[in-house]
RNA sequence: GCCCAAGUGGCGGAAUGGUAGACGCAGCAGACUCAAAAUCUGCCGCAGGCGACUGUGUGGGGGUUCGAGUCCCCCCUUGGGCACCA
């Protein structure tokens, strides 16, 4: 009777798969249920994380499933990127064959976990029948304009040879190697992303179902500022110059004006004068620094350019700075400085000596450019502004727009933080962009019918940078418009493009008419839940946002968000150890608290994610073979709740272990209960009524915490049910007693089948019961069991419990009141004092105040 | 600097404004055993007391309330995000 998965969890793997159970088909008579966890990369090996964010999604999966949806839960492979590459360099292997063996790998220990996918509806998005799909939207991104190719500074990562995102670069480096990046002018394809900004930002509002910090991180991301545009007169020239302020009200503030290093007129004004040289000699420091060392520079550093702007409102002269703080890719690249209240602005005014104008002052008090010590950003009136005076701030946002725009000054305008998604990439392993160039018809797309454009096959991988600039034969093709020569475009999309529509080629993954069947698509879509790690916070939850938009506005689709709930689980964490001399060590190599290649004492690290270069790694399959599969699915769904980070305890793996073979062995003790025909239990009899209450109660707790993705205390309530049915199994007596405990143990075999399906359908199957657990319908629990006929009240006097006692439910309160009164301890707590108010919460408590 | 979370036993963590610490881990004791492992049972915030019990306790300080881990204000700490964004 010993628990022992290792007999019979691949059985039931076998027969989930043999069965095809869990393989959907669409039913318009049924409710669906979208379940998605984020595709994983094929790197060859899950990790724990993998597995936490599956056991999740298998557990809320297979609820709804039993609860009687038609559940859609499928798997795949994001399965283009950089170190399928990187393998093919240095260790000779085609990027294909690395992949898909990894593939083959992974699904392999998926397999061996138990989830219930749909493996029939995987995908693998290096596969042209999938990037062919990609490659004909791109095409008609470009038709609506929404996909455009332009010259311009891009973050270049020396390493990896490519274009990143400014979504990848992190702290100035890369986000894949950490090198520091570089900037670069290439010609590259973009898609406008821009376009849906105000969209994307709307609808984050509209997303009740995603955690707040998740929107709040896109929100920020898109950056909306309302302002406006000013138009300022170059003194003495006819040249002007456009700046972008989100404060038109502290336009007579404005003393000076800033230039980011690449505006265009930086050089015009001082072309031809003595500032020239100087001018340059800045410009080039300055707008040659990539981004990272310009912001590390909290100095703020200008270079006057002898000129000056003119301020519409008061006529005064602005010196004009080259300013290195200023960006040319935000805004217009021009500021109009308002020192006294700017903190920016401010700094700079104090190192170059310039004036500061107080324009706005706060209710009660006065302020004096010349003496502030800081800016003041906040709200008031204004002052110093003319015919403006006494206006509240935010009126005269709208007042001096109005003044201005009549003369054609000024407009009123929004600007995003949020630039456009750069998605070439100057790699081998990803999905070719279908673009043709031709000396005589320019860019041209590959036509329809010649898609998917194919990766060739044999290019050379052994040199830097792209191998497909090297592949003559794919280069060289015939203009499809004038059949003259031409050559193909070797940019490579970015991986992100794939991940963006995935979980709609899952609806019909083997369509190959279209991208998808939009009959499926609607019945399926949106998403339902969402799980995946909070990383993806951003990047791909806003790029997949937008592509479902721009889908839809191309009339694929007829929704606007993908994904209605968004369940971001934390990290696998686990404490590492390091050497002072040869870094991080593996446990073993950990000997008496010394390093057992060079002896020093070795230090315990913080608790971090786990990874390979920390050495702090736990590998699933090894605790698979040793604990079996149920096991750790059991753990990483108890040891804490699904946002939170778990920390990685062999104490609490074996905990868990222990719990099922104590569910085991229950069973197995009690199986001939469930081998009898008992009649539905009456809730009667003491044992009979306590088997009840717990098992009912159990069902409650279990369903209502599984729908809020409480699975930590879902577990909780399984565990007490189980110790209920411990204490009460050897004092069965009544055949209701038994009718109730068979009752029990076969909702219990329901209630862990979400948990740990193998353990659950190997002791439904004991029990005779027809295949599969899995299938069966959710246990129901009657509320009237779930409640006890007596009842503690605690007595609180002055707030404090003083003393408990025992009635009948629903005890009314006149007697429960005369009980407190008589009970001896409150008595002593009263004794002598006047009671000023006496509280009575039915089934609860009795508070009495004293003086 | 700004924005968002979160601070509860030795540890992971529970608690619709109503008995703080469910459940698990670790620990302690007992049963079974020649013995050990496994298993089962019990105890387990801190301080004082043989004890019934008393005091105290959810980062700190105020407040609302008969009653606050939970609501409000201020502060501290930690984690996450953004950062010369005009």
């Amino acid at each position: 009777m010993k628990y022992n998965p290792a007999a019979f969890e691949a059985k039931w793997q076998k027969r989930w798969e043999e069965s095809g159970i869990f393989r959907v088909t669409a039913d318009t008579e049924k409710a669906k249920f979208y379940c998605l966890e984020m595709l994983p990369y094929p790197s060859g090996n899950i990790h724990m994380g993998h597995v936490r964010n599956y056991s999740i999604g298998d557990a809320v999966s297979r609820f709804k499933f039993m609860k009687g949806f038609n559940v859609i839960h499928p798997m795949g492979w994001d399965a283009f990127g950089l170190p399928a590459e990187n393998a093919a360099k240095q260790n000779k292997r085609h990027p294909d064959e690395w992949t898909y063996a990894n593939i083959d790998k992974m699904k392999g220990q998926l397999k061996k976990l138990g989830f219930s996918y749909d493996w029939s509806r995987e995908i693998a998005t290096c596969s042209p029948e999938y990037y062919k799909w990609e490659q004909m939207i791109f095409i008609k991104l470009w038709e609506k304009g929404l996909a455009y190719k332009k010259k311009s500074l891009v973050n270049w990562c020396p390493d990896c040879e490519t274009v990143l995102a400014n979504e990848q670069v992190e702290d100035g480096r890369c986000w894949r190697c950490s090198s520091q990046v570089k900037m670069k002018e290439l010609e590259q394809w973009f898609l406008k992303i821009t376009d849906y900004a105000d969209e994307l930002l709307d609808f984050t509002y509209r997303l009740p179902g995603w955690p707040e910090k998740v929107l709040v991180m896109q929100r920020n991301w898109i950056g909306k500022s309302v302002g406006a545009e000013v138009v300022f007169r170059v003194a003495s020239s006819d040249e002007e110059i456009t700046v972008f302020t989100t404060r038109p009200d502290t336009l007579y503030g404005a003393t000076f004006m800033l230039l980011a290093p690449e505006h265009p007129m930086a050089k015009t004004l001082i072309a031809g004068t003595e500032y020239e040289k100087g001018g340059l000699d800045f410009i080039n420091e300055t707008a040659g620094q990539d981004k990272a060392d310009r912001t590390d520079d909290k100095k703020k550093k200008g270079y006057f350019t002898g000129r000056c702007a003119v301020n519409p409102v008061t006529g005064e002269d602005m010196p004009i700075y080259i300013a290195n703080y200023v960006l040319m890719d935000y805004g217009t690249g021009a500021v109009m400085a308002v020192p006294a209240h700017d903190e920016r602005d401010f700094d700079f005014a104090r190192v170059y000596g310039l004036p500061v104008r107080a324009v706005i002052e706060p209710e009660g008090g006065k302020l004096d450019g010349a003496s502030m010590t800081e800016a003041y950003t906040g709200p008031g009136k204004l002052v110093n502004s003319g015919e403006l005076n006494g206006m509240p701030y935010d009126e005269a946002k709208k007042k001096i727009i109005e003044i201005l725009a009549e003369k054609g000054k000024a407009r009123a305008t929004v600007n995003f933080r949020l630039r456009d998604w750069g998605i070439s990439r100057q790699r081998y392993w990803g999905a070719p962009i279908p673009f043709i160039y031709c000396e005589k018809c320019g860019t041209v797309p590959v036509p329809e019918k010649d898609l998917p454009v194919r990766l060739p096959e044999n290019v050379n991988f052994g040199v830097q940078g792209n191998p497909l600039d090297g592949a003559e034969d794919f280069i060289n093709v015939k203009c499809p418009k004038c059949g003259g020569p031409a050559r193909r475009e070797t940019d490579t999309m970015d991986t992100f493009m794939e991940s963006s529509w995935y979980f709609l080629r899952y609806c019909s993954p083997r369509n190959d008419e279209n991208i998808f069947d939009k009959k499926e698509a609607d019945y399926w879509m949106p998403v339902d839940q969402y799980i995946g790690g909070v990383e993806h916070a951003v990047m791909h939850l806003l790029y997949a946002r937008f592509y479902v938009k721009v889908l839809r506005d191309m009339g694929y689709l007829s929704f606007d968000e993908p994904f209605s709930n968004l369940l971001t689980q934390g990290m696998v964490c686990k404490e590492t150890v390091k050497c002072p001399n040869d870094g991080w060590l593996y446990p073993e190599e950990v000997k008496d608290g010394k390093c057992v290649k060079c002896g020093a004492e070795a230090v315990k690290g913080r608790v971090e994610k786990m990874s390979k270069s920390k050495k702090n790694v736990v590998d699933p399959d090894a605790l698979n073979d040793r604990y079996g599969a149920d096991t750790i699915r059991l753990f990483s769904l108890f040891a804490a709740p699904p946002e939170n980070e778990i920390e990685w305890s062999q104490n609490g793996v074996e905990g868990c272990h222990r719990f099922l073979g104590r569910v085991y062995r229950l069973a197995c003790q009690n199986i001939n209960y469930l081998k009898t025909e008992y009649p539905e239990p009456a809730f009667e009899g003491e044992t009979a009524k306590k088997i009840l209450r717990a098992s009912h109660a159990a069902i409650k707790k279990v369903t209502a915490d599984i729908e809020r993705f409480q699975l930590n205390t879902a577990v909780s309530a399984i565990m007490e049910m189980v110790n209920t049915l411990y204490s009460v199994g050897g004092a069965l007596e009544t055949e209701n007693d038994k009718a109730a405990f068979a009752w029990s143990l076969k909702a219990l075999f329901k209630l862990i089948a979400p948990f740990t399906p193998h353990l659950a359908e190997e002791l439904w199957e004991k029990a005779g019961f027809a295949p599969f657990v899995s299938k069966a319908e959710w246990p129901s629990f009657n509320e009237a069991y779930t409640v006890s006929d007596e009842i503690n009240i605690v007595v609180q006097i002055n707030g404090k419990v003083r003393s408990e006692l025992r009635f009948p439910r629903d005890v009314s309160q006149d007697e429960a009141m005369e009980a407190a009164f008589a009970d001896e301890k409150v008595k002593n707590h009263i004794n002598g004092k006047t009671v000023v108010k006496k509280i009575f919460v039915p089934n609860k408590l009795i508070s009495i105040v004293v003086k």
